[in-house]
RNA sequence: GACCCCAUCGUCUAGUGGCCUAGGACAUCGGCCUUUCACGCCGACAACACGGGUUCGACUCCCGUUGGGGUCGCCA
């Protein structure tokens, strides 16, 4: 036995990642990588029924997204059919398992009347008890079972938790549980188990909600005469209504939040924080730092919520440590998405024109939307700032008068603007502000831009000549 | 209903018996900066669920109550 610390993320491909998945993947990866073990990839696909390939493609896309790389793997169960079945053939002729020939409808007549009796537990049958010869003479009659685990009569079943120390089940408030369908496919329970030690998992991470599975695989595992790995359940993570999170919340799909705007740095820093800590004061951490610093030691343990605000401003801070060339670079399908091509600009111009704006959004998805101004004519006027600014007494003449001092600006640079500018408004006395408002309406259709003469200068002259007389002609009374 | 888990500002959290008149961050609200919007900076608001113990001393330990959550499938 060595002390190699090998860990899995072993989701179903039944749908996308979770951002509850997203995070388990998260603190495996971070576990193996911060003591030099194994990330392991297992798809857990033996429900036929509801696993997908799609699921499965988006599962792994959504990871090598938040680049959580693993060493080993994906695996597939449905591609280890005799590893299930070897194992449950030995704890059937060792007497651990049993068929139970029940239908499904005493099943379900049995759950009933224990829930009227307040019982904590239901299955109670014949086969239990049933002689080997027996089972298999009904097994051979072509009688219908699934295999069920022989839950000891009395005692407990414990470990210590790394995350929530002692937990300790009763056997007699555990169910004998079923390990196979009638169709001979292993369940959940039985492969996970079987494959967590076939691959020597030497810690399990996931999420609370599999605490009372952790009981069952024990006892599987000692039966099975496999180690039992260290244990390790992680809080649930919910919405702000303390309700589990739903599509009601936002967006709850890893994926989804790439679609929306947001940066793989912000989400594994969100993610990250959401039942782990450092210290008192620390929120911001890359990659790098997560692995380094990353231990179950300083996981939480109770529930914590998803918080979208604080993932918006973690996304707006990591946007603006981009460098420009990376910011265009993460952006282009957003603006491919909103019809504006960025492919054949003039790279100094369009660097500039990011960094204009970099301060400025929270997401890259409002990228196309801040800079529409500059990279096409087809301006699009605010209601609201063009009659606050725009339809007013005197601001036609205000505005021909910007024209002429701007055209006459012969640098058309930002202090050759800002000089030219300030001549005029001293020997005017009038306030700057009475001329950036409107002149920003005209020129860029909002009220609310980068700094003017930095819109102008990447307008260029001739645009902000066209577009002062356009918002003049169009808007403003005469 | 049975079993299991959890409980510090609105949210994420620090806190492992005295360092706590409980710290940080997001959000909110003020202010500064300023040609607008952001960014940045400064400040304010704001929490130990409740009740018993243990102790010279409890946010920290124990018990109970309440509240929240999870599980109880031939799903994972």
């Amino acid at each position: 036995m060595c002390d190699e610390v090998r860990v899995r993320f072993a989701p179903s491909p039944t749908g996308d990642l979770h951002l509850g998945n997203a995070r388990t993947a998260l603190f495996n990866y971070l576990f193996a990588r911060h003591h030099g073990g194994k990330f392991i990839l297992r798809i857990e696909d033996t429900d036929t029924e509801r696993s997908t390939d799609e699921a499965t493609q988006g599962i792994l896309d959504a990871l090598g997204w938040l680049g959580l790389e693993w060493d080993e793997g994906p695996f597939f169960q449905s591609e280890r059919g005799d590893l299930y079945r070897t194992a449950i053939e030995r704890l059937h002729n060792e007497g651990h398992v049993y068929r139970c020939f029940c239908s499904p409808e005493e099943l379900e007549q049995m759950r009933n009347a224990a829930r009227e009796a307040k019982q904590a537990t239901y299955y109670q049958s014949e086969y239990q008890e049933l002689p080997r010869d027996k089972s298999d003479a009904l097994a051979e009659e072509g009688r219908k079972f699934v295999y069920r685990f022989r839950v000891p009569k009395g005692g407990a079943t414990e470990w210590d938790d790394a995350i929530r120390g002692k937990v300790v089940f009763q056997h007699d408030t555990l169910d004998d549980f079923a390990l196979a369908r009638s169709d001979g496919s292993p369940i959940f329970l039985l492969s996970n188990a079987v494959d967590d030690a076939d691959m020597r998992v030497s810690h399990v991470i996931r999420g609370e909600d599999h605490l009372t599975n952790t009981a069952k695989q024990i006892m599987i595992l000692r039966a099975l005469g496999h180690p039992v790995p260290q244990f390790a359940h992680l809080p649930m993570i919910f919405g702000m209504d303390n309700k589990k999170l739903s599509k009601r919340h936002g967006a709850t799909f890893t994926l989804q939040f790439r679609d929306d705007g947001y940066l793989a740095e912000a989400m594994l820093n969100q993610l990250a924080l959401v039942g782990w800590s450092l210290d008192d004061k620390t929120v911001l951490f890359s990659h790098e730092e997560l692995t380094q610093h990353f231990s179950l030691e300083r996981v939480n343990k109770a529930k914590g919520i998803f918080d979208y605000e604080r993932l918006l401003w973690l996304n707006g801070h990591y946007i603006r440590e981009l460098p420009l060339e990376e910011l265009i670079r993460r952006s282009e399908p957003f603006f491919q998405f909103a019809g504006i091509e960025l492919a054949g600009r003039d790279p100094e111009w369009l660097r500039g024109l990011f960094g204009l704006v970099q301060e400025r959004v929270r997401t890259l998805k409002e990228l196309p939307e801040k800079l529409s101004y500059f990279l096409t004519d087809a301006l699009e006027y605010e209601e609201k700032s063009v009659n606050k600014f725009l339809k007013k007494e005197g601001v036609a003449a205000l505005l021909r008068k910007t024209g002429e001092v701007a055209g006459a600006v012969e640098a058309f640079t930002i202090e050759g603007l800002e000089e030219a500018f300030r001549q005029w408004v001293e020997a005017e006395a009038i306030k700057f502000g009475q001329i950036a408002q409107p002149l920003r309406v005209a020129l860029t259709g909002s009220d609310a831009s980068p700094g003017i003469f930095e819109v102008m200068v990447y307008l260029g002259k001739e645009r902000c000549l066209r577009r002062i007389d356009a918002a003049i002609e169009r808007f403003c009374l005469v």
